[in-house]
DNA sequence: GTTTTCATGTAACCCGTTACATGATTCA
DNA sequence: TGAATCATGTAACGGGTTACATGAAAAC
């Protein structure tokens, strides 16, 4: 349950709303601008996408042709099949958007949902960062209390691990918090009354209150080379 | 390949070279103790267990029968199994723990790695940290390239995803730029010639230069009930 | 005395990856 | 013209979980 394959229908789906594609650069967006998720492969992509169509979420176009559109409709040529969201589809995807339930807040569930929290309305993505935050509490919870029954038993290097991982969880904690906070002052700024009609912000809308981090590329390029082992598993493609 | 049941194997015999235990045990240590790795279930636990066994690295011994022992060996009674390391099976746990391939350092590998550092060789231990160091700054590197491309075209959420995400790297590049800090520390104090002995500390050891925290549960207690909806999907075991 | 927790196991199933097959387009 | 990249697909395989079956010990 928790299926990972709903994650990506989510994701496809949120992707093709803002512009049709095809299969393979949707699992190039996939990997880059949702950086999240670890990628998928095309044996999983593929047939993930003909079950979209088969439910009428997406329709197949003829990819553009570019050289010669004649020899295309010829003979059984395959060629680029583009991908659009039906009004069905997008209608899904819009009630996927308004789900809060609790896998909304699961790992990778909730990288998802937060992808595309700019066309998430503020109250949904409220719940949802509530809802992550009290996931994780509790998940601190049970790290410290086990920890509190262990710990004279651990070695040093065991504990040093456990410390770092419950950091780990605190500062996602703490970001959350923000993120939490600015949205509610976003609110609060707009004073909207209860009929207040729900945000209309397109792509490049200003997401309102998302706290202000120094530039998103932090610390400055790679110091040159560590003595560190060079690591020949780097392509994730081939 | 890179295996996951690599990961438990490597667990189960380094738990066990500690001290014997059955597989309940094992599986509530892997979760608690090691607290890294999401759980196994017993359909993957038990299993590799028999090849262990299979491989001459464990043996089945008759679980303490603590009522009575004399009705446990009459008709074919199910008791505990408690599985012991071999002499066999704690050399090849000692390869284990001296090999330095490339998997080492990917994320759960390293966990469990690091989980057995009080066991490893401090040189081992620095290829480790060093290995999984430039893994990460690999890591980021690309990050910040694919940002630096498609920086302008994503919405703020997402920029706010990935910043996040690059954060989370980084600091981990900090913890282990400390670690390795304190080994190297660690084996200066010591001034260690070329023919020092490895070193031979038990389970209680005091595992050498680990960078001093705050206290390891850090932060107070939970600070009692934000509104966030309850998750019922709490228990693991279930 | 009945419910929980401890304890061991197996088989079916789900789901995703790997590996392969195929072909178009672009670049050297 | 041949290599690299783009592009779409499928079948087999692997590996882990779920769900189930079974039963002892402990707690209530």
């Amino acid at each position: 349950m928790s299926r990972r394959s709903g994650i990506l229908e989510f994701a496809v789906l949120g992707l093709l709303r803002e512009s049709p594609m095809h299969g393979y650069e949707l699992r190039k967006r996939l990997n880059t601008s949702l950086g999240i998720f670890r990628a998928f492969s095309y044996g999983t992509l593929y047939p993930c996408l003909k079950t979209l169509v088969a439910n009428g979420w997406l329709i197949e176009e003829p990819g553009s042709a570019p050289e010669d559109a004649l020899a295309a409709s010829l003979a059984g040529r395959r060629a680029k099949i583009v991908y659009r969201l039906t009004a069905e589809g997008k209608e899904h995807f819009e009630e996927l958007l308004s789900h809060t339930g609790p896998d909304a807040w699961e790992d990778e569930h909730f990288a998802a949902r937060f992808a595309f929290f700019g066309q998430t309305e503020r109250e949904v993505r409220m719940r949802v960062l509530e809802g992550r935050r009290s996931r994780l509490e509790e998940r601190l919870e049970k790290m410290r209390a086990s920890l509190a029954r262990t710990r004279e038993r651990l070695d040093d290097y065991t504990l040093e691990l456990q410390r770092h991982g419950m950091e780990s969880v605190e500062r996602e904690v703490r970001w959350l918090n923000e993120l939490i906070e600015s949205e509610r002052a976003g609110r609060d700024q707009r004073r909207s009354g209860p009929g207040s009609p729900a945000e209309q912000e397109g792509t490049s809308g200003e997401a309102d209150g998302l706290p202000r981090h120094r530039d998103a590329a932090s610390s400055g390029g790679t110091p040159p080379g560590h003595p560190g082992p060079p690591d020949p598993s780097a392509d994730t493609t081939k």
